[in-house]
Order: structure tokens, then sequence, then C-alpha cells
DNA sequence: CGAGCATTTGACACGTTTCAATCTCTGTGG
DNA sequence: CCACAGAGATTGAAACGTGTCAAATGCTCG
């Protein structure tokens, strides 16, 4: 199914669901209309007005900003679930939108939710919660390329996508789909591609991971979470 | 003045300023009291539940998030008007927050500040505008500690301090108080003290900044603009 | 089958860290 | 009011992690 209504994703959303008491249901009209993306294609550009907001339905998005050297850091690669755009204000985007594999996307024109929101006061709480969550996950990538070396680094974002992937049952056994290119883990992770291919050898040297055809395997959580200093609080959702 | 009600101090904030237009202060009940703590004190720690909401009255506040071997990275310098603690979840900190000077803190239970929303919807806008914010904030922070080199990573954040001062008439004519120790600076940019120290000194040879006795002072803007890369949009208000 | 992109590998350069010593403040007690 | 203590700032030399450049190999899709 790829059309609903805003209550119904709420509702299925690992946060919205706790949230959802009363049924009155006062702006089902707000369709959400899944709309889909190539791999690749760009869905918003950095530096350019838009007023809409995303939420992905599935696929792998990317969130990237660029400086004018032309480097680029990938700030999040938004997953199910996510909720993407919702900036301060009515300026040019900080970042750039992009597809990484084929993506679906809702859309809702920020003010549209504003007005959802006045009508249904958990959506309002909803958004508080989905961006402070939002804000965990910076922290911590944060975190990885202020005060982690390349290997921990890479384990750390290798866990997290893992357990970002588990909430909506995308991984299991530990292991999970991850259209990711080398070049682009280089540039979420602050490294160079050449760094990332040899320090991903070493993992797999160690006998911590796989990764190749596109897919991620973790081999020893053991060691990998020993070795990133991973603790999942800060993804906790409710 | 050092108390007073959450109304007046969403109208005196840049953010709320433009958001508040009925006037029925449903929730004027809601008083602030500002908290003193001395420099250097530490007002929640990572790891312990504290439901509190903190929103910076006077001073440099330190949020900052320690990994097991002991490094750690400093996530915001929370300055007047900026608000600490949203976090999704009632769960354990995500970061420690203490003071760097001395400190004046308004202090809000979690709980309080949503029924408040729920009385008057401006407030959760606002709320969630602030985290909003945050988030650009960081995100430029990431971009900082993955792709700037020493040079212009120090030079974006001597930037952003000036201009998130400024806001609040707390930087004029390009220099501001500045309170950070080079330690600070470095568990901030990412880097080690030592290198902090010799780029300042590489930053003052070049006559673009000066940094001494708690004072910094921008020399030349264009110069520091340009190493930087700094576009302060990320930073508005309104 | 070939074109083009992603991955892998090697050698070397460079930016940042590490370690250790010295210097400069600033506040304090005698 | 001066001397001292302790923290922060500064400097040097060497080590180390990551980047750069370039070439080779392996995939995947038309």
């Amino acid at each position: 199914m790829h059309n609903q209504t805003l209550l119904q994703f709420i509702k299925s959303h690992p946060i919205g669901a706790s949230l959802t008491r009363d049924e009155s249901e006062p702006y089902s009209f707000l369709k959400l209309v899944a709309k889909e993306y190539k791999a690749h294609s760009i869905v918003s550009r950095q530096g350019e007005v838009d007023t809409r907001i995303f939420i992905v339905q599935s696929g792998w998005a990317c969130l990237q900003r660029g400086l004018q050297n032309g480097d680029r850091q990938i700030i999040d690669t938004p997953l199910r679930g996510d909720i993407i755009g919702v900036r301060a204000v009515d300026g040019p985007s900080i970042a750039t939108l992009s597809a990484i594999s084929d993506l679906s996307l809702f859309e809702i024109p920020r003010r549209a939710l504003a007005s959802a929101t006045l009508l249904h006061r958990p959506l309002g709480n909803m958004l508080t919660r989905a961006i402070a969550r939002q804000n965990s996950i910076l922290t911590e990538h944060l975190m990885n390329t202020g005060r982690r070396n390349a290997m921990s680094r890479t384990a750390h974002f290798l866990l997290e996508m893992e357990e970002r992937l588990s909430a909506y049952g995308l991984a299991s056994g530990g292991r999970y789909e991850c259209p990711l290119t080398q070049q682009e883990l280089a540039d979420i992770l602050g490294l160079t591609p050449v760094h990332v291919n040899r320090t991903l050898g070493e993992l797999r040297k160690l006998e911590m991971i796989s990764f190749k055809a596109g897919w991620v395997e973790v081999l020893s959580r053991k060691k990998l979470v020993a070795l990133a200093g991973f603790d999942k609080e800060y993804l906790r959702l409710m």
C-alpha cells in the first residue's frame, strides 16, 4: 500500500503509536501520497527554498551539505519512518536531499503540517520528539567524526544502521541491505574513500564484519560493540 | 531582573517574538526562576535521568558527551536564549551539562512545559523551531569536524560564536568575551589542545583574529570568512 | 564484449597527535 | 607587596594516522 492518511502513518510509527489516544481524526483529510524517486536522483537542493516536509516510506535517502571547495559531508541517511526537512525558518535549505537507492517519500507542505499540528496536539508532540531524536543521532555522528578513529568510527556507523533498520524489521540476524558505496561511506564518516576501503578490509580481516554486494553482516557483535564503544540508548524511540 | 514568566521570556526571544500574537496568557503561572551556577560546576550528568529543560539566561554553558576511553566531545556551547535538554524520551541523558563561565539558567520540568504547550500553541511551535535551529548548528558542527581542516574549522567556530552572541548584543565590532580554554576549544573542534594552540597562533600571525585574556577579536572578517567558508544562513532565527 | 564505475593495493606526503619541557599568567598566603 | 603554586599557553621533535596520487583489478549493465 502506497498511500495513506497522516493519522494512519502516525499510528504505525514507533514514536506516534504511543501518543495517539483520541481517534477524532479531525485531519484525516491530510492524505499522504507517496512519491517515487530513482536511485541517485535529487529531491531537493541545498540553497533552494523548499517548504516541504518528507517522510521516508522506503529506501535510503541521503542528506548532504557541500563545501565551496567541492567536498561534501553526508549529514544523515534517513531511513523508513524518518522525517526530513524540518527547518526553523522559511529560508533556503541547509542541505541537499537525494536518493541513494530507489526511494519512496511522503510529502507534506510545511504549512499543512503546521495546521494539522494545531488540530491534533499529539502530532506536534510527535514532531518535536522526532526532531529531538535526529538531534541525538547527529550528536553521536559528531562524536564519531570528532573523537573516534577510522576503525571505531566505521564500526559505530554500521552498528547504528543495523539498529535503526531493526526498528522496522529491515535487519535480522545482524544482516541488512546497505546500498552505500565506499565513496558515500567516506562522506558520511569524514574519511577518504581509499581509507574507508582499508578500514573495511581491516574489519573484515578481524572477522568483525562483512560488507559486500550491497549487504552488511555483523560477524561479531561483541568485538564490534567494544571497538566502537556503541551504546544504542541514543536511538531509543519511546 | 532575574525572574520572569515563560510568556515574558518568549516575547523577548528572537524566535518567540514573531509567534506570540494572542495575549491570553493562560500559563502565565509558569514562572521562570533563574538558578545560578558557578563556573566549572556540573548541572546535569550524562547517563542520569533528568527531566528538566533549561534555558540559558546568561553565561556560557557546555554540553558534552564522553567516550569510554576518557575522550570527550563538546556538542555545543549554549548561550543566552538557547534551550537545552529536549530529549525524545524519558531516558538517561545523552550528554553532560556544565558551566564554563558563571551561568544563570531557567529551569522548567519537561512535564510543565508539555502542558504549557497544550494551552498555548505558539509555544510548541517555538520549541520545535528552537530544536530545529539546534539541528542546523549541529549540522554545521559536523561539517566542521568531518570536512574542514584545523584552520578553517577554528575560524568557522569563532565566527559562529560571534554571530550567535551578536543576536543578543553580546558582541560588537567583531569583539566578544569568550571564556573558553584551549583545552575546551580542542574538545569542541575535535583537535588536540596543542594543535589548537598552533592554529590560533597561525590565525594570529595571518592577522585574522586575536584571542587573549578571554576576549576574541575578529581582525579581518573578510579573510576569516573566506578561510572558513562561513555563511551565517544556518543561524537564522526568523 | 566492452565501457564505466566501484573496489583494491602500493608508495609516499602531509596534517595532526604525542610527549615533554618551558614559559606566562593570575590569584593567594605569608 | 612579594613569592610562590598551579593552571593555562607555547614551543620543539618525533611518531602516527589519514590523505594523495596513480595504477590495477573486479563488477555490472547495455
